[in-house]
RNA sequence: GGUUCCUUGGCCGAGUGGCUAGGCAGCGGUCUGCAAAACCGUGUACGGCGGUUCGACUCCGCCAGGAACCUCCA
């Protein structure tokens, strides 16, 4: 199965089978957030698809060095009206913090939000303020290979120079007679000798509070370096897969295969993959849109586009029903949607637990797990595996109803099967307290008074038992009748 | 303006040159004291106009509409 694994290579504009450089160990590295505001849902999407990839390599038994990095120092924000003025120290002025403190603040909220959505936490979380230094070095040598000049105490990558001997522009499809024509004209570009040259290094402005010695200036490092320096310092001069947002392929990732051919003479990267869009009402959600909602407020419904809140495996299992790098459209009826959905999936687990085994099986367990696992093979195709996912949860339901019959190895082939997508590769996982893992004393308190239901509805005192059931109800308890008695599950708060 | 991409049924969302995607909602039925759940059955489709083909939703061209990138962005 390991051999059959496809992703998309934005680098070719193709499928292609994955192959490791290190047999059995994949380097992974995903551009992380810069934490200077609340994660959106746009964040939970990039890394969500990362999560499953993270998941799924390492279900298919690679050993993954998955390294994700924190930006903390800051990009330009708007070189025209900040004329290279740090974003992060910027806002840290609005609210009288410490940069760091912001930067902690944020850094804390996202953590916070990917574990609520069953995010695995990488294997390196690098954070671009402690790799001055790396990304110092990174700037000397391409100084030293002749692609970039200092000018004014900041150093530019020379990119029409890159180009003479290497091909900018490939990962995105762009040539350099192109953006030479089209990149819009911006105030204080004096400094570099083409408008599409980038900063390796900028020198502070005195308002400017994140700052580091160097040789050139009092200053900090350039947009894109922090990824080239941090990748290569954990995985290597060349390495496996290399993840981000679709928005991030140019410029920062074609930067980044320039800072890093420039200064080792080689290209660092073997696969690109890039995550789709979340859009809202057909648009980018975006925080420089403002058409954005954030992880908390998803996850307590307090957004006026909200009709209700939506648990964070709601959100997480949407966004896996959608193929990563196609746009999703966000709307409370396709959320409601995923709820459902989800709900009847991990019933469905449930489920699973009571089902007996017989000699025979009437159903084809063997199938559907092939057809799953052949769609996460193919670039990850989580919509067509939840699909397939869906006719086990049929076959489930039928097994249960008495309509099939399933065998005791296929019925444990079944059990491993689910835990396997379902909870190690898909990573979801139960959210509300069911009748059989909740706390003990309720547990009994609860039995104790479905059983004296029961006994009302043998003697036909539907008032009673009618009465139990709505006001457990009231209280948030969901009670199903079954043929020899009951379940219930206690419903999200 | 340049580059790239998208347009599927009430909603979301896959996919393929000829064979039911799936979820949600709807409709009919079974089960049930009622309810819930479950089960069975079921309709609506591939933006428009041409072309290639025995055959196109799927390939090509044009048109319409929309999006992303070209500036920080997941």
């Amino acid at each position: 199965m390991k051999d059959q694994f496809i992703i998309y290579n934005t680098l070719s504009r193709k499928k292609e089978v994955f192959k490791p450089l290190v047999p059995g160990k994949v380097g992974l590295y995903v551009c992380g957030p810069t934490v200077y505001s609340n994660s959106h849902l746009g964040h939970a999407r990039a890394y969500i698809t990362f999560d499953l990839l993270f998941r799924y390599l390492t279900f298919l038994g690679y050993k993954v060095r998955y390294v994700r990095n924190i930006t903390d120092v800051g990009h330009l924000e708007d070189e025209v009206e900040g004329a290279g003025e740090d974003r992060i120290s910027k806002k840290a002025r609005l609210e009288k913090l410490e940069p760091m403190e912001v930067v902690q603040i944020y850094m804390n909220t996202f953590h916070r939000n990917m574990d609520d959505l069953n995010v695995l936490r990488p294997s390196i979380e690098p954070r671009a303020s402690g790799h001055i230094i790396e990304q110092q070095e990174m700037i000397e040598s391409i100084v030293k290979n002749g692609f970039a000049y200092e000018s004014n105490g900041s150093v530019y990558f020379d990119v029409e120079k890159y180009n003479q001997k290497y091909n900018y522009g490939k990962l995105s499809g762009r040539n350099l007679e192109d953006l030479k024509t089209n990149t819009r004209l911006l105030d204080g570009q004096s400094e570099k000798k083409n408008s599409f040259d980038f900063a390796l290094w900028k020198k502070a402005t005195p308002a400017h509070i994140m700052r580091w010695p160097s040789k050139w200036s009092d200053g900090f490092p350039g947009w894109h370096l922090e990824c080239s320096a941090m990748s290569m310092k954990y995985l290597g001069e060349q390495f496996d897969i290399h993840g981000g947002g679709m928005d991030l392929t140019f410029p920062h990732h074609e930067c980044e295969i320039a800072q890093s051919t420039a200064s080792q003479g080689n290209e660092a990267v073997r696969y690109w993959m890039h995550n789709n869009m979340i859009t809202i009402n057909g648009q980018k959600m975006a925080r420089s849109l403002g058409n954005f909602i954030t992880l908390d407020e998803l996850f307590t419904g307090n957004h006026k586009a909200l009709k209700q809140a939506y648990s964070p495996m709601t959100v997480r299992f949407f966004i896996l029903q959608a193929h990563y790098r196609s746009t999703i459209d966000f709307s409370n009826e396709a959320l409601q949607a995923s709820e459902k959905g989800l709900e009847r999936l991990l019933t469905a687990v449930n489920t699973l637990d009571d089902l007996v085994g017989e000699e025979q099986s009437t159903v084809n367990v063997a199938e559907v797990k092939e057809k799953c696992f052949a769609a996460l093979n193919d670039d990850m195709n989580s919509p067509i595996a939840i699909a397939h996912l869906f006719e086990a949860v049929k076959m489930i339901n039928s097994i249960k109803a008495g309509n099939e019959k399933i065998s005791s190895d296929d019925l444990a082939e079944l059990r491993t099967f689910f835990a396997n997508v379902v909870f190690d590769v898909l990573g979801l996982k139960p959210e509300k307290a069911t009748g059989s893992g909740s706390n003990e004393i309720l547990k009994g308190a609860i039995d104790l008074l479905l059983n004296l239901r029961m006994e009302a509805k043998a003697s036909k005192d539907w008032g009673t038992a009618d009465k139990i059931r709505n006001e457990l109800n009231t209280l948030g308890v969901e009670i199903k009748d079954t043929k020899d008695g009951f379940e219930w599950s206690l419903k999200e708060l």
